[in-house]
DNA sequence: AACTACTTCAACCGCACGTAC
DNA sequence: CGTACGTGCGGTTGAAGTAGT
């Protein structure tokens, strides 16, 4: 059943053009219901339809979109005409490829700000956001075919001078301090470690926590950040549930996940991909295909930019798919674009160095495929371990004592993670060194948690000349009693009484569908199910008990 | 030349937000 | 305050084009 056919249009492009064909066979091949016994064409657009929109556009001015069928005889809807409008038919649009200077800027602005194509594009003059959105896509898909991190080495997305105006309408809540150091590492490379490293999470449960801890040690408390926040978001009732308390879940996403995970759960295969209806964890709802651990949302980031292309079979769910959209500093305002385009470099850390390193260095070739993951790409784990041999090495090169104050925290909770032996692994090992590393981290919370993560909002860091007032904490937040519940367990310990942070969930979650359905409210017994399925909160053994 | 796999990109969809009523 | 409507945005899809075999 042919519909449609291809013509060439008035201005070179290719353009269909739907053929004559019963009402009832319209919806179904690009006509839909227009109410009042109309119809609205879809597919592609016409020269005609081209040609009727200009000139409903000369004489009424963009906008009131919708009033375009109402007025002409153009059976399209107001969106499909404002989408034709703004991407091929308004004056002063840029044809063809990108140029160089284009492209660079395109990927510093992806740095900074992730999908904003819309922003982005307000900085490219004649660019659409679609343009723009499509030249990433296909360009993240030829980096990973090509092995190559997100953002080339030579892209320095420099510091940010940010504005008054986005921090306040962003940050909420937040320690400025915290929030400058983050800032600091508002770094392409950064954002590249953040993406390997999680996806490697996603691979590995303990290496999630690797990533996190990575993450959040290079940005002092990664969870005051916004990038972090963006992360967080999906764990919430709603976002504006989550803004409007103003608190924050410190480390949630490794935490709480931490203590559930095993590689049993890694093993299993019985869960579904289905955000609505997976179940609640404290960390993410988006449910990995592959085991069914509440999971970090790191560990499972419902995106269309996954690693899965040519990384992980491609049939199976996108079982680590991560999320490639990085740090979201999404701009509000313009200046503040203009700003950082304009801010001279700061001085480069070793931290980032190691980064570079990382980044840059080749991984291990020597690692074997695993009897545990064998049906992981084990090129992947590689990069894990790899980048566990990074920061075992790198321990060497960073002083303790870093010239950088902006940065004194975020080395000196580095070091506390390179300090950490890392187990070498090797063919059939790597259970073992999944424990180790498991293990290895258990002592980085806790140094963390004096230095730079306490209950509620207290934010402290080991910065010796700023002393940190600690904000009054209404405990009887449930986002408090969540954090507070959790540090109570040690951080990375076993639950031992998950009652506390169950009530946190359900008040949180409360008149929330997905928390209804996965939170057994008020439970105190500690082994009330509280997950979907057999997962419960507290039958998952911790890791290192395994 | 034929087939397949891959890439590109236009267009659609769902959702969120702001505004008017 | 709730609802309807208009608009914009980001994610996704699928047809057309292209490259490889």
């Amino acid at each position: 059943m042919s519909y449609k056919t291809t013509v060439e249009s008035d201005d070179g492009m290719h353009s269909s053009i739907h053929n004559e064909s019963p009402a009832a066979d319209r919806i179904a091949n690009g006509y839909r219901s227009r109410g009042r016994g109309g119809v609205l064409k879809k597919g592609p657009w016409t020269s005609t339809e081209d040609g009727i929109l200009i000139d409903y556009v000369k004489k009424h001015g963009e906008g009131n979109w919708n009033a375009v069928q109402k007025h002409t005889s153009l059976a399209r809807c107001g969106k499909s005409c404002r989408l034709r409008w703004a991407n091929h038919l308004r004056p002063n649009l840029k044809k063809g490829a990108f140029s160089q200077e284009e492209e660079q800027l395109i990927v510093e602005m992806h740095a900074k700000m992730g999908n904003k194509w819309a922003q982005m594009a307000e900085h490219l003059p004649g660019r659409t956001d679609n343009e723009i959105k499509n030249y990433w896509n296909t360009r993240i898909k030829r980096r990973q075919r090509a092995g190559l991190p997100l953002y080339p080495p030579e892209i320095h997305v420099e510091d940010l001078q940010w504005s008054e105006e986005y921090t306040k309408s962003k940050i909420i809540g937040v320690d400025r301090r915290r929030h400058h150091d983050f800032l600091q590492l508002g770094n392409a490379k950064a954002n590249a470690l953040f993406d390997d490293l999680n996806f490697a999470a996603s691979l590995l449960p303990a290496a999630s926590d690797l990533s996190d801890l990575v993450a959040c040690n290079l940005l002092g408390t990664g969870a005051s950040s916004s990038w972090y926040e963006s992360y967080m978001s999906p764990i919430l009732p709603s976002p504006k549930q989550f803004w409007e308390s103003g608190s924050r879940f410190p480390m949630c996403s490794s935490n709480i996940k931490h203590e559930f995970q095993s590689p049993e759960h890694f093993q299993n295969t019985a869960s579904q991909k289905n955000p609505r209806s997976c179940s609640i964890s404290p960390c993410g709802v988006h449910h990995p295909p592959y085991g069914n651990q509440p999971s970090s949302d790191m560990m499972m980031i419902l995106d269309s930019h996954t690693f899965t292309d040519g990384m992980l079979p491609t049939s199976k769910p996108s079982f680590g798919a991560v999320k490639l959209e990085l740090p979201s500093f999404q701009y509000s305002e313009t200046s503040a674009f203009d700003q950082w385009k304009a801010t001279p470099s700061p001085p480069q850390s070793d931290l980032l160095d190691s980064v570079d390193a990382y980044i840059q260095s080749p991984p291990p070739s020597e690692i074997e495929e695993s009897d545990c993951f064998s049906s992981c790409d084990t090129g992947l784990l590689d990069m894990l371990l790899h980048e566990a041999k990074i920061k075992t090495s790198a321990k060497h090169s960073l002083p303790l004592s870093s010239p950088e104050k902006s940065l004194s925290s975020t080395t000196s909770t580095t070091n506390a993670i390179q300090n950490v032996p890392r187990p070498q692994i090797k063919s059939g090992e790597l259970e073992d060194s999944q424990k180790n590393l498991a293990r290895s981290e258990i002592s980085i919370p806790r140094q963390l948690s004096a230095g730079g993560i306490s209950s509620g909002n207290f934010v402290k860091t080991e910065e010796s000349d700023h002393v940190w007032e600690p904000k009054r904490v209404d405990m009887t937040r449930p986002d408090v009693l969540l954090a507070s519940s959790w540090f109570d367990q040690g951080c990375y310990g076993i639950v031992r009484d998950t009652s506390s942070m169950s009530d946190a969930l359900a008040l949180l979650l409360g008149g929330d569908d997905i928390g209804n359905s996965y939170v057994t409210v008020g439970s105190s017994s500690g082994q009330a199910p509280r997950g979907v399925g057999s997962c419960g909160w507290t039958n998952m053994p911790p890791v290192w008990s395994l």
